[in-house]
DNA sequence: CCGAAACGGAACAGCAGTGTTCCAATCGGG
DNA sequence: CCCGATTGGAACACTGCTGTTCCGTTTCGG
């Protein structure tokens, strides 16, 4: 039975994004029981704590690639882009704050999202210096940081206050609309 | 000498604002390291782990509330308290992390930051909303998340790229007087 | 200069998380 | 139905952090 392993390993993939984002010092056993799973199955697909986390980021990647596929950064003026941009990431859900509290205390090669950010990025975020749809004084970093950072606030806000998704993405969606838009005075 | 007594518990304390600014999880051992002291003498002034944390968040909370004090929160327009609040609370340094970072785990009735926002702060969002400098569609608690967020964001891109001090508070002062302008369309 | 206060190091038991092994129970396809 | 694959639980040793005790050393104040 091939499907049940890829299966068990999934559901456990996916219950280490949950519970990791809640809390990144979770211990395996707790993230077993969230997978619904023994800690001995847990071990038998990943040997190492290590190794969990190398097949956690691998998926988190995964789907942050796929999210930003579906932005199309390259298409129309930079900000509607970055607000395309915000749209896909916010439904990352949890993986979003996975990512953003994710210590680089890793200092694997792999240097990931904090530092030196995208090329596309980059080029999306110098298109609206150029098309007067994002403030010219803000360098690349900065947006990508203020993108990060506002969508983990939405994030946690949503989780704390009982206020709905949609509520939320438009607050963010304003926000960042108001932070990177060039300046009238 | 209970002069010595003051300092010591005051050079721990202070350095435990940093080590866990930078590493919530991090062990006594670090924290008693990074104040040059033995680990004994950690837990000569602090019993628990608790005992040490409380008075950390205790620290924390009074630079904050003097932080905030300095802010003048009543006086001016809305975006310009706002305004000077960042300034304030973005000389917090470590603090801001370590605030921003803090688990709602500890799960203790002293809510702090998180839920239920200030009435100062409240009163000078809705002030903002009146004299038309901060757009009325933002309800005062996401004003609160949006701003810690930002001068988190500022304080790790400060650390990880390596922008100056004022440029950097420049960026957050642009975006965040952005994200809370009244919208011209 | 002397004693008390403060300090640091070593050692210890306790605890939680980790990684491993072994075995019994269950599930599923041939 | 049956055999192999998959699973979960129990037990174990190991590690790192914690909280404590004890003792020798340093340092300040009278």
């Amino acid at each position: 039975m091939s499907g049940s392993r890829a299966r068990t390993r999934q559901a456990i993939v996916d219950a280490a994004i949950d519970v990791l984002g809640r809390n990144p010092a979770a211990s395996l056993g707790d993230i077993a029981a969230a997978a619904e799973v023994g800690r001995t199955t847990l071990h038998r697909y990943f040997a190492d704590r290590a190794d969990l986390l190398r097949a956690v980021t691998a998926e988190a990647d995964a789907r942050l690639e796929r999210a930003t596929a579906q932005a199309r950064m390259t298409e129309g003026s930079g900000a509607s882009a970055v607000r395309r941009l915000c749209e896909e990431y916010f439904d990352l859900g949890s993986v979003l704050s996975l990512l953003f509290t994710a210590t680089p205390a890793s200092a694997d090669p792999s240097c990931e999202e904090p530092a030196g950010c995208d090329p596309d990025f980059t080029a999306m975020v110098e298109r609206g210096h150029r098309d007067g749809t994002i403030d010219p004084e803000l360098p690349a970093d900065w947006v990508q940081s203020l993108i990060w950072s506002q969508l983990y606030a939405g994030w946690s806000y949503q989780a704390t206050m009982g206020t709905s998704r949609h509520e939320v993405l438009r607050l963010i969606l304003r926000t960042v609309d108001g932070a990177i838009a060039v300046k009238a005075a």
